[in-house]
DNA sequence: CGTACACCCTGGCCGC
DNA sequence: TGCGGCCAGGGTGTAC
């Protein structure tokens, strides 16, 4: 579910309500494990620190308090929400935050695809879930010589080679059969033979997508929601996700559906080459 | 190394 | 109304 503009829309959310004098006054964890084993020794490592900074890398998001680093990460299902009261709890709610402020900052998850970590600050060079990781989307690293040079002699199809973080990070599911739709390349096209001026609508789509996207605050097809527990409403701007069947915005032809290493993919034959 | 695939888990929806 | 089957925005481990 979420993907960039989901998670860059919850750490926003989160910005705006962890003002810098907030500390964490206690750590509550409901059960052992999500997809990986929450960090039940290390809460007192987190435990009256301030709360200095909270970034976004990838579709993880990062908090960053005075000597460690919260690292959480909503796999699908996942979201942060903020309570007045443990009277509020819900199923899933795996992890609490208590805060100097009297609330709560809770993690959501139904399916536990996602993480909460605390690391050390100085480890996040080196951890795997980040050292491997490509450029941004929307920075200058993610460019078409980037995407040019990063594709060649690569036969896997252009879709999933999006979709691989190494190659460039918090495009997702829906967003990369946007971004292909917008920039008229099939999604089976393999890698190695975009051409120069593809790679460069590429590039422009999936940056113009996920713009447009976070200024909607993400797409809520089911679980996703943001802090403040509200839907976005980028969904009902999606020109091929979810429409199988229904005609091309631009052709009006058909679209097609196939499942693409497991995933769905839906786009227009005679949009896209 | 690159690629393909199963798997982790719950819930909602659809068809019977 | 109930139930089984299928599907879902992600990432990782394993096998070739």
């Amino acid at each position: 579910m979420p993907e960039l503009p989901e998670v860059e829309t919850v750490k926003e959310g989160l910005k705006k309500i962890l003002k810098p004098e907030i500390t964490i006054r206690d750590v509550v964890f409901r059960r052992k494990d999500l997809r990986s084993p929450l960090p039940l020794k290390a809460k007192n490592k987190i435990i009256a620190q301030a709360i200095t900074n909270i970034e976004r890398r990838a579709k993880y998001i990062l908090i960053h308090t005075e000597n460690s680093l919260i690292v959480s990460h909503l796999g699908m299902t996942g979201s942060w929400r903020v309570e007045l009261s443990k009277k509020a709890l819900r199923t899933h709610d795996h992890v609490l935050l208590g805060l100097s402020d009297d609330s709560f900052l809770i993690y959501n998850d139904a399916r536990r695809f996602g993480l909460f970590d605390i690391i050390d600050q100085e480890s996040l060079k080196t951890d795997k879930r980040f050292s491997l990781l490509g450029p941004e989307p929307l920075s200058d690293g993610f460019n078409k010589d980037y995407l040019f040079a990063k594709t060649r002699q690569k036969k896997i199809a252009i879709k999933q080679f999006l979709m691989d973080q190494k190659n460039v990070v918090g495009v997702g599911n829906i967003y990369v059969c946007e971004a292909l739709f917008v920039a008229g390349v099939s999604p089976l096209l393999p890698a190695g033979k975009l051409k120069v001026k593809q790679a460069e609508r590429l590039v422009l789509a999936i940056q113009k997508i996920l713009k447009q996207s976070i200024k909607s605050g993400g797409s809520s097809i089911d679980d996703y929601r943001t802090v403040d527990d509200k839907k976005g409403s980028f969904q009902q701007k999606h020109k091929v996700y979810g429409r199988k069947g229904k005609a091309c915005f631009k052709c009006h032809s058909l679209l097609t559906m196939q499942f693409l290493s497991g995933r769905s993919t839906f786009w227009c034959e005679t949009c896209q080459k």
